[in-house]
DNA sequence: CTTCAAATGTTGAGAGCTCAAGTAACCTCA
DNA sequence: TGAGGTTACTTGAGCTCTCAACATTTGAAG
């Protein structure tokens, strides 16, 4: 148990900014979908996600994958997503434990309508108020950080992160 | 209605790893702190401003406001913080219509276990893989997008998004 | 082959959030 | 002074997410 390093007045401003641009911008974008769509923005990135599927169709755990959704979470998605008949289900001939998802045209409809004021949203938002330059550092950036974040948790603690800290 | 303007191949990755980070992070963080203080993290939020704010004290509003949350989200949070005992509500003299959240000295002392913790994770996930040269960067983009966004966010409408596109 | 661990996916309960609707107090101004 | 708008805050219903538990199928090891 080692002194706390608290967050420098840059960090501390920085995580602040963070935490606000992302809560913002995600309700931002949650609001306009909802409104104008009917979906959250979760279920549209599950949507996208399938569409640029070969066959438009992915295993549920692909799935959660490139959507980064936890394997729960995914399966109430797709349950709602079933219910309103953008997304059926469909299951392995091989292998009976897995099931595909597969987007339906009614789904692509609704996705192709979705897209334009969804990437007119994020547009205004987020990248009109940038330059180019912010815009591939920031890129470069959040590649990094995704890098570690991906990296801890595919092992959550192969290696203890309470022990190892010396 | 004007041709929509896609997301070119750097602005599409861009996003989607601003996407992909600030919702991995978001999930760290708060799997850390209800796995170790019992709290979500807009909760955590909620009892910073408080502990920073003179007196410990704040209004209902001025408390949405730092905290960037909603008054309904608000009033729910502080319901379930009152029952924890970590929060206090108490009617203003002056102006019947305004109530003071309270931070108690329970509530401080959770807010005082939690942030050890939570700090060496944002550190953890956040500023140990970046320079000190990349965390200014993004302080300066995300102060830009921040400030677009709030200024959106403060007079939705004002000219109406439907008509003066031309 | 049988057993046991791993992989795939689902469910239900509980908690937080959103949205729309409400209540109550204050303020303005004719 | 009282009518109408504004400000401050709360509530309830519905929806999504989390977490833990579960079921099923497959693969591996003896």
């Amino acid at each position: 148990m080692t002194e706390t390093r608290w967050l420098d007045e840059d960090e501390q401003q920085t995580w602040r900014a963070f935490l606000w641009t992302s809560r913002l911008l995600n309700e931002a974008l949650d609001r306009q979908l909802q409104r104008d769509s009917g979906l959250p923005h979760a279920y549209y990135v599950i949507l996208v996600m399938l569409s640029e599927a070969p066959g438009r169709e992915l295993t549920m755990s692909e799935l959660a994958r490139l959507a980064r959704s936890s394997p729960s979470r995914l399966s109430h998605a797709v349950n709602r997503l079933e219910e309103s008949g953008w997304v059926r289900r469909v299951k392995h001939p091989g292998d009976r434990r897995t099931t595909f998802a597969q987007l339906t045209d009614e789904g692509f409809e609704v996705l192709a309508a979705a897209a334009p004021g969804h990437v007119e949203a994020v547009r205004q938002h987020l990248f009109d108020p940038l330059s180019r330059e912010q815009v591939l550092e920031l890129r470069e950036t959040l590649r990094t950080v995704l890098t570690t974040l991906d990296r801890d948790g595919e092992s959550p603690d192969l290696f203890g992160s309470g022990g190892g800290r010396s």
